[in-house]
DNA sequence: ACGATGATGAAC
DNA sequence: TTCATCATCGTA
């Protein structure tokens, strides 16, 4: 199981570790282990696609909290988004996982893994029934494809970055 | 291409 | 209290 201090650094950085790393799901007794394969880095409150970019507000209040903690939010009226802390404490920034080896899309991953804002605000630990652990599978840099942030062309310049971060296999 | 569906933040 | 907006997806 990943540590908090794994995720106490650079969104960006994190983003680019949890590729190929295992998000791990433990539900009435059972344990499921799924391959990241899409990220994306959300980062403090200049970024506009950002929601912390809005400061702190009873939804980004997760966000200026500790790294290592799961922030839910509800998208659309229909889809909760599963995104995990990272940074510093105060300092708002999060990685939304987008999809993973078998499941393709943020909405179908949660729907997938049975994953509710009831977990937000938790800490990605066991007892939450919901971590991220270390694979050992080897990804090359090369094997990263980098590309703007999917659905917020209303961020304006920030709606360019390369934010996005999807683990090509072959 | 479009509607479902409800929380959020900002305006009034 | 109302209103536009929205880190999506299934159906067409």
């Amino acid at each position: 199981m990943l540590p908090t201090q794994f995720f106490n650094r650079d969104v960006q950085k994190v983003a680019e570790l949890l590729l190929g790393a295992y998000l791990v799901r433990r539900v009435n007794g059972k344990t499921i282990k799924y391959i990241i394969t899409e990220v994306e880095a959300y980062d403090g409150v200049h970024d506009k696609a950002c929601h912390a970019c809005k400061g702190r507000t009873a939804r980004t209040e997760v966000m200026f909290g500790p790294a290592g903690h799961w922030y839910v939010y509800l998208c659309y009226g229909m889809y909760d988004m599963l995104n995990i802390v990272t940074g510093p404490k105060d300092y708002p920034a999060a990685v939304l996982i987008r999809g993973t080896q078998e499941i393709t899309g943020p909405g179908r991953l949660t729907k997938t893994l049975k994953i509710t804002r009831a977990l937000n605000g938790k800490k990605a630990d066991k007892k939450n029934g919901l971590w991220i652990e270390k694979s050992g599978i080897k990804v090359l840099k090369k094997e990263i494809l980098r590309t703007p942030r999917i659905g917020v062309a209303y961020a304006g310049e920030w709606a360019k970055k390369p934010w996005r971060f999807v683990w090509v296999s072959k």
